[in-house]
DNA sequence: ATAGTGGGTTTCATTTTGGAACTTGTCAAG
DNA sequence: CTTGACAAGTTCCAAAATGAAACCCACTAT
């Protein structure tokens, strides 16, 4: 299978892979979170090469994960934000980042401290319920063929 | 940057991207949670080449994610499962999934439905905070440098 | 004896990446 | 008025990763 066939999978995740499972694309995000928005900052920050950071802003905008916001007329320049479906990444990158402080750290801890600023305190995320408010494991969960596909989801869940 | 170099940044984020910034790495790992096994499996219903297959698996392997279990001698056939270290993935690909059920649906909607066994109501995930338990968003954490990391990590928040 | 199954490895052409240099429009300094 | 710098790309080419298909090995079933 072929990377743009991907995003025609009758599957959540397939689609979401298609538009960001790249490693370049997820570093761009995790700095787009941390407020970075200029093409140069990008390339310093991640270290990837100019083409790659340009192939991969286009195709996030493509997809409206990202937008183009001129910052300045005479030459004409353009900064790279956010939009809402952008923002519902958020989890995405916390997970990830998550996963690695807990599993990859080395003896100095997380490089990154993590604060709520609601509570104050330093947080972990916690994957909850959104009907009870209970946490979430790999066994609480029943996956089901949604109602509109047949036998192609069927398939999906058939081990 | 080459992949290998990712795990040596001073970023919780780009060590995860070294063990799982693959699309096929996270589609494997999808099915693993759905209790996908073995080799012929995954190949089958991911279409991918078993030249990667096999690279893949093994790598998640090395990184203590999968681990090879016997489940017959004569001739000795092994499968896959998660680890601790893998199953700790699992927001991971919760979140991933919500958001290509919320972004990426077409007019049928989510192909695969999730109901929490808890309460019996279909759910999407919510992150929380471990400490307050409220909901939280992009605006809402307060990133810092770990205090074992000086400029190394000061770096990374610059932007 | 022949075919099938499970779990791979090998080979080779096609794609994707990485690295570095080049482009365009504009300002600011000498 | 020439030179340099900056921002945001684009072009070119060699090196690495991927996709497709064939091959291999140890068994079992027909």
């Amino acid at each position: 299978m072929r990377w743009e066939e991907l995003g025609d999978q009758p599957c959540s995740m397939s689609r979401t892979l298609a538009v960001v499972g790249d490693r370049w694309t997820l570093l761009i995000l995790r700095d787009c979170f941390l407020g970075v928005r200029r093409f140069d900052a990008f390339e310093r920050r991640i270290g990837l090469t100019r083409h790659l950071l340009a192939d991969r802003l286009k195709k996030l905008v493509e997809h409206e994960v990202l937008v183009k916001v001129p910052y300045q007329q005479k030459p004409l320049r353009e900064e790279y934000r956010l939009t809402d479906k952008g923002l519902a990444l958020h989890p995405v990158i916390l997970s990830l980042v998550s996963w690695g402080d807990t599993w990859m750290a080395d003896e100095r801890g997380a490089p990154i401290e993590h604060y709520h600023k609601g509570c104050g305190q330093r947080m972990k995320p916690v994957m909850v319920c959104s009907e009870c408010a209970e946490p979430v494991g790999p066994r609480d969960i029943d996956a089901r063929p949604g109602s509109a596909f047949g036998e192609e989801a069927e398939k999906l869940l058939a081990g």
